[in-house]
DNA sequence: TTGGAATATCGGAAAAAGTCGATATATCTT
DNA sequence: AAGATATATCGACTTTTTCCGATATTCCAA
């Protein structure tokens, strides 16, 4: 169930802050060097920020790109990933209907 | 943090279902003979339908109670549990500004 | 083509959640 | 007051999640 998926990568504190973090990236990391911030924010600037392992970090990041919350670009050693908006909204829209 | 009770209340199949079936009890439950709907539904048969004991059921609802998703309303022996449909649009627009 | 940097994956220990049966509490009935 | 019924709480066990360190993979640069 894509729900509960949903709801799943949603419930830790964590992951919760990326995507607020992700919200806004010029507000909420460094410059980044290799690129700007419309293809995302890299794993490891996402991972100093939230203070866990780079392990950990990359492992959330997958929770939350597999339940649909964020996407993720490949550009050559890094790993971008940003928001999917549509899917909160859909999200939001879910709550009013199916639950 | 609140969010994160929501968000964790809402990431069991079980407490998903009875917040689907809560949304519109006259067709999800027979009818029950103490009550009519408007104060909720009994946990009885909310364990019935859910095929879990007792105490797994209560513990579900009150958890579902906690995070302020249903209302409860105790009536001679009976508990009656209903939907509070004003945190659930709460929660759509959480979504929308603050996620 | 070898070394280094960024990310992903694997295996495991500890904490949390799921679920049960037994028991406690509250209320109704007689 | 006693027994019956509905719900809540407790203690235990199992499953899932959290989070780590170690290792593998991918890609770049010299």
């Amino acid at each position: 169930m894509k729900q509960l998926d949903i709801f799943k990568a949603l419930s830790n504190k964590t992951r919760l802050d990326i995507l607020s973090w992700l919200k806004d990236p010029e507000a909420s990391f460094p410059e980044q060097i290799h690129a700007g911030f419309e293809v995302g924010v890299c794993v490891g600037e996402i991972q100093k920020k939230a203070g866990l392992t780079q392990s950990t970090v990359s492992e959330y990041l997958s929770i939350l790109q597999r339940a649909g919350l964020v996407e993720s670009t490949r550009v050559g050693q890094w790993t971008y990933y940003k928001r999917n908006e549509a899917a909160f909204e859909e999200l939001s829209k879910m709550i009013q209907s199916d639950i």
